[in-house]
DNA sequence: CCGCTCATGTAACTGGTTACATGATTTA
DNA sequence: TAAATCATGTAACCAGTTACATGAGCGG
């Protein structure tokens, strides 16, 4: 059984192919949240391994001095990841993430009521940071070029105004409100009724 | 700087203080979906370490021939736990959450069309599942009891309903149609025409 | 030709997991 | 009293990070 990451490498290279281990790291590297750093230590012994398991074909660059290697997915590699996007799933533990903003506002009652309120607004202002990257990038190359990449921007989008609304939940009790709702959008008077 | 498992104990050990090692394991054991697995080999030596940087206190439970031994948090303990939530917050990339469906996604157009919903679907399902039980945590306690233990709960019941609506939206995509906004609440006559 | 990026690699370390071992206490 | 649970611990292992080293290709 294969991990997160290595079959996220795999999906790398089906999207980039013919690329090299460093084009996949840059990958991981410029994407603004991963958890994977795509560090040199992790992908070159992982994509060694998956070459050596079947799973890559590697040919050499023409015309190039270096070791460079140029990867793509074997028969058996793409059939690797197909089968992590097939059902069965994981477990619905896994599916869902795990929010290092949740995990703090459970102890948030740690803080003195006074400072509740900073930790929030803070959270709010990086949150807000990165909705607008989001939401940029989900716009950018919405054409035919990658759907999919677009959608995955969206998504993170969806989640970033998730955590917003959950802020302001959050705010109502801290400072001792009832939860009314107010809208996470920008200007708009979109809210669903509960 | 500690880590946010260490974090995490120091928080779990302020909430139930006194309290074993094993009941701070337990929590994280009990707890849905956590990618900590409150491990032994993680959780003794990490309180072990605590205690000894002063962060933790520990005495002896009265009349128990076992080592077994009862926490709570020090002066600087708690002071530790409440720099954690206090800004500055870590960079905004830290506090977004790899969401594992997400990453799935971006690699959806592996999968030969037809099998793409057949994703969503089972995808759907293990979600729906998570949001009743996270729904029914978040009214479960809603009094003064622990009023943020609700409050998470109520945040990952806002996070899987994003989720949901990103799925509906990639489905949207999936088959073709222009993305048309719908529900994601109960009760509902949702259903997507397929 | 100098410096930047491309490209690969390794060594030391860290932090977590699994799996096991041990024994006391509680409960059926 | 047997089984389950409480409670602590350790050893072997694994995956990923940091930090470093090396060198080819390329643009100014």
């Amino acid at each position: 059984m294969l991990s997160d990451l290595e079959q996220a490498v795999l999906g790398v290279v089906w999207l980039e192919a013919p690329c090299t281990a460093y084009a996949v790291r840059m990958t991981f590297q410029k994407s603004p949240s991963s958890h994977w750093s795509g560090s040199a230590g992790a992908i070159y012994p992982l994509v060694r391994r998956l070459e050596r398991d079947g799973l890559l074909a590697s040919a050499r660059r023409a015309g190039d001095g270096r070791a460079t290697r140029l990867y793509r997915l074997s028969k058996t590699g793409l059939a690797a990841l197909r089968a992590w996007l097939r059902p069965p799933l994981p477990p619905a533990g896994a599916l869902i993430a795990a929010d290092p903003l949740r995990v703090r506002v459970r102890f948030l009652a740690a803080l003195p009521p006074g400072a509740r309120l900073a930790f929030l607004d803070e959270a709010e202002t990086k949150l807000r940071e990165m909705l607008i990257l989001a939401e940029s990038e989900a716009r950018r190359g919405r054409g035919a070029d990658d759907l999919y990449r677009a959608l995955t921007h969206r998504g993170a989008a969806l989640a970033l105004r998730a955590q917003l609304e959950f802020i302001d939940e959050v705010r109502a009790t801290v400072s001792g409100r009832a939860t009314e709702r107010r809208s996470v959008n920008r200007g708009g008077a979109r809210r669903r009724g509960r």
